[in-house]
DNA sequence: TACTATATCTGCATATTGCAGATAGCTGTA
DNA sequence: TACAGCTATCTGCAATATGCAGATATAGTA
């Protein structure tokens, strides 16, 4: 539960959004190639974050835990300027995982759209109770 | 970050889907009228909770914090056979949240689309290429 | 040297959420 | 009566998710 008392009060964590986009995204991104975490964060905005930004930590904790269970493998690249960089490939576990994400965000999109569906059509019926109660006021109103 | 190694190994939480999702539910079912819990919780499932079930203790657990928070009011009633129900009313701060959330939501629609729709189209151009390497192939084959 | 950009990583606090179970009233049945 | 089952609400806990702050290190530039 948010702790702030206030309105849209959150500190920490989006509030709403889909739990941990950054993990797909991230696949998506090293499935057209392979790269550093660094490069990662700067191509992510391209991606649906184009409003909100993703903090460091958390593209390379998932990019240490993904290749902890086995969808990415790294390699230190020492080339060119800088300090190195840590060079992720994807996985064949790695990119059935990402068919597997792929797959649960069409399911979250037919949520989505059923939700607001419902609420649209039952604010439509809202106007229209709104309309008929206006329509007998005015009704009341030349009456009187 | 989940702590499973497994494959989709995710004892709690769901994993992807949209964070607090319950809480916009709650909302709009209790813009279509007041209600205790228990009906909420049962009624979740047409919307938008088909396949996955929510806890109680999450329900209960929102309509107490938004009450906290004003959006909700609530009244006990002990009339008719069990428990007593405490049945909570939208308040007009609630309707405004609600509003939020919508939009918030549509937001997230639209990332989501642009996702789906930037993996669609990086799947459909590695087609094209494995189509172009394999006819590549069948000219080398040719060739030789 | 000091500052900046690049690059990775850790610790902490907070937020989210499933699971287990406590509590209690009412209903039907053996 | 006893007890099982349904209704109804609520609490505590553990696992997970994630933003914020900051540590560390390399290389280029003023």
């Amino acid at each position: 539960m948010p702790h702030g008392r206030g309105w849209r009060r959150r500190r920490r964590g989006r509030g709403h959004g889909i739990r941990r986009f950054v993990e797909p995204c991230l696949l998506l991104l090293l499935h057209r190639g392979d790269t550093h975490g660094y490069d990662l964060l700067e191509r992510l905005p391209d991606l649906g974050f184009a409003e909100e930004t993703v903090d460091s930590s958390v593209v390379y904790r998932y990019l240490r835990d993904m290749e902890d269970r086995g969808f990415v493998a790294s390699t230190w690249d020492t080339e060119g300027a800088g300090p190195p960089r840590r060079v992720y490939r994807l996985s064949p576990e790695g990119d059935r995982y990402l068919a597997w994400w792929i797959e649960g965000l069409r399911q979250t999109r037919v949520t989505l759209d059923r939700f607001l569906q419902a609420y649209d059509e039952h604010m439509e019926l809202e106007g229209h109770t709104i309309q008929i109660e206006r329509t007998a006021d005015v009704d009341n109103q030349r009456s009187s």
